[in-house]
DNA sequence: GTTATATTTCGATATGTCTAGAAACATGGA
DNA sequence: TCCATGTTTCTAGACATATCGAAATATAAC
C-alpha cells in the first residue's frame, strides 16, 4: 500500500484508537506481536461481548492498524506494523523542518519512553 | 504533570486528533513551534469559523496537546510537546517487551519518516 | 447430516460530537 | 467613555458512533 498516509487515513486511524476497547485491543495486539490473538480470546481477555468486539476489530482492520487471518474456526487478529508506523510518522511529520531544537527532544523522549530496556539499543 | 499517561488521557488525546480541523491545527502548531499562532490566524489559515475553531482549540488544550497564552487582545496557541511525547510513548509502550524484532523496525521507520534531513542526526 | 464452536451481521436504542448563528466577554486605542 | 478587534460561550439541530440481544454464517468434529 501507500507508505505515506493522507489526512483522512490518519483521522480514521486516530478515531479507531480513540475508544477504550479498541485502544486496549491495539495495545494487546502490539504485545502479542505478529502471531496475533484469536478474536474470542481477545473478547474474553477484555470482557467485551463477542459481537461488540467484532465491530471494534473491524474498525481497527479498516484503519490498517490490525489484520486478520483465518485459522480453522478462529479468526486471528494481529497488529499491522506498517499502518502503525505510517500513523506515527504522520503525526510527527515535518515537526523538525528547520527547527531541530523542538523536534529532537520529542523524538528522543519518545524513544526513551518505549525502549528503556536493553532490548532496543 | 504526570510523565506517564493513563488510558483515559490517551483516549482524550487521540479523540482530539481524530477530527480534520483539529488534526490540521495540531500539525500547523507543530510546525509553528513554541512561538505558536494566534487563534484568529489559525481560523483564517484553515478557513474555519472563529467560534467553531475556538471549540476545537479548547479540545486540543484539554487533551494536553496544545497550550494557550494571552498577548494583548490575542490568544496564542502553541503545541504542548510534553503532552505529545506522552501520547506517542503511550502508543508504542511495551511493544518491545521481549520482542525487539517487532519493535525496532517500527521505531526506526518512525524516526526515518520524521527526520530524513540532516537536522535530526 | 447433525451438532457444537467461533465469529459476524442485523436492528434498535442511547449517547456523544460537529457545526455555526447570535450574543457575551475581554482588551486596547481614540 | 465609546468603539473596534479578538475570542469564547450559549444554543439547538444534524449527524455519527457505541452497545448488545438475537439471528445468521462458517467451520470442524462426530
Amino acid at each position: 500500500m501507500s507508505r505515506n498516509m493522507d489526512i483522512s487515513q490518519a483521522i480514521e486511524a486516530l478515531g479507531a484508537l480513540a475508544q477504550e476497547s479498541r485502544l486496549k485491543v491495539f495495545r494487546l495486539l502490539l504485545r502479542a506481536g505478529p502471531e496475533g490473538m484469536a478474536a474470542g480470546d481477545i473478547a474474553r481477555k477484555l470482557a467485551v461481548p463477542h459481537n461488540t468486539l467484532s465491530v471494534h476489530l473491524a474498525v481497527l482492520a479498516r484503519a490498517n492498524l490490525a489484520g486478520a487471518r483465518k485459522e480453522g474456526r478462529s479468526v486471528i487478529y494481529a497488529v499491522n506494523l506498517e499502518g502503525t508506523r505510517a500513523l506515527l510518522s504522520y503525526l510527527i511529520e515535518d515537526c523538525c523542518r528547520g527547527k531541530p531544537d523542538t523536534c529532537l527532544p520529542l523524538i528522543e523522549a519518545t524513544l526513551a519512553g518505549c525502549c528503556t530496556a536493553e532490548c532496543c539499543t
